[in-house]
DNA sequence: GGTCCACCGGAAAACTCGGGCC
DNA sequence: GGCCCGAGTTTTCCGGTGGACC
């Protein structure tokens, strides 16, 4: 039933993307400079999850890539290196210098001066989910770096410029900001045809049912296709000829949690504590919160780490909170 | 309006951990 | 093995905010 797993994964580039024509063509505009050996200015893309940000970027920075000119490029996502010197090690490791660095013992300045003396092609770096970067002065020091141009991905445009400074911001206002908005249901059925074409065995699913699955994700990509790649898999495991409307409706809700699952994963065991027991009250007080964490953990953190969790858990949308002083009350999202 | 209290979040200090060096 | 260094995490301190009460 499925002929190519690859293009069912969140992961996968295609060699063509649909419906993001005019994105493609700005950021393609933005990028032209490299064709001359010279460095872009940075570009922001923004816009809600499953909007194809990601995707176009490393879309647009490969064809560049395979077509005109020597470039190198790095994707960087920021979620999982966070920190400064996270940030800074993987875009050195994208041009093969980090050889000698080492992660506990490499002062970050070190790092810094050595992208600083890049000479090479010149370095594109994307810099995905950049608002959850925690020192967004590495910005300003990227944007310094000779040769490095910046592309920026987050959600809204918001929590990106809000917290950094202003030499940087008198900068980034001359940023090609690029917005992508939520995919409508045909555009998304155009998508999900694609990858039927390239993963899928032919005349397994109709049109109806991907437009079932198209209104499903609500103009969420990622969705859409993480309900096509586990309604695939279960009627494959049942042996089945088709995928039938009951399956895709089946696997709706596990696809939604699975995606809110891998968040929820690469929580620590206290973050994970704290979730469960907002999770499990629904709404909850923050010392009646505390009071549970302590008696749930063998060495709980204090106070103001838990807050710091807390704000941490909000930030990635797995709970919510109402209120702002002592009417506080953290509630779970789900 | 004044006071108390619970809570938030920034800043800085303290602590922990891992790697290099002698 | 002991010391030093640097990054990351946690704790401490503290000012600000807003609701409750008098």
């Amino acid at each position: 039933m499925i002929t190519d797993a690859r293009v069912l994964q969140p992961e996968f580039i295609p060699s063509e993307v649909k419906h993001r024509d005019a994105e493609v063509n700005t950021l393609s505009s933005v990028l032209r400079p490299l064709t001359d050996g010279v460095r872009a200015d940075p570009a922001f893309l923004y816009g809600p999850s499953g909007t194809g940000k990601t995707c176009i970027a490393q879309f647009t920075v490969e064809r560049l890539r395979q077509e005109v000119v020597d470039v190198n490029y790095q994707y960087v996502n920021c979620w999982e290196d966070y920190s400064r010197f996270k940030t800074l090690y993987t875009i050195l490791d994208g041009i093969n210098n980090t050889i000698d660095i080492h992660r506990q013992s490499t002062p970050k300045d070190v790092l810094l001066d050595r992208l600083k003396d890049y000479t090479g092609p010149p370095y594109v770096v994307i810099l995905d989910e950049v608002d959850q970067l925690q020192d967004k002065s590495l910005l300003y020091d990227l944007y310094r770096v000779k040769d490095l141009t910046m592309l920026l991905i987050a959600n809204k445009e918001t929590e990106v410029f809000a917290e950094i400074d202003d030499r940087l911001t008198s900068r980034l206002t001359t940023a090609t900001r690029i917005h992508f908005d939520h995919y409508s249901r045909s555009e998304l059925t155009t998508i999900l045809n694609d990858r039927v074409q390239w993963g899928l065995v032919p005349n397994i699913i109709d049109q109806e049912r991907l437009n079932l699955i198209a209104a499903k994700a609500a103009g969420d990509a990622r969705i859409a296709i993480g309900i096509l790649r586990n309604a695939a898999r279960h009627a494959h495991g049942n042996s089945l000829d088709e995928i039938p409307t009951d399956v895709i409706r089946d696997v709706v809700p596990e696809t939604k949690s699975e995606i809110q699952q891998q968040t929820i994963d690469r929580l620590t065991d206290h973050q994970q504590t704290l979730y469960d027991i907002i999770t499990d009250h629904g709404t909850i007080e923050p010392q009646a919160l505390y009071d549970e964490y302590q008696e749930r953990v063998t060495d709980p953190k204090t106070k103001r780490t838990v807050r710091n969790h807390l704000s941490k858990l909000e930030h990635y949308n797995l709970i919510g909170s109402e209120g702002n002083t002592k009417g506080r009350i953290y509630r779970a999202l789900t």
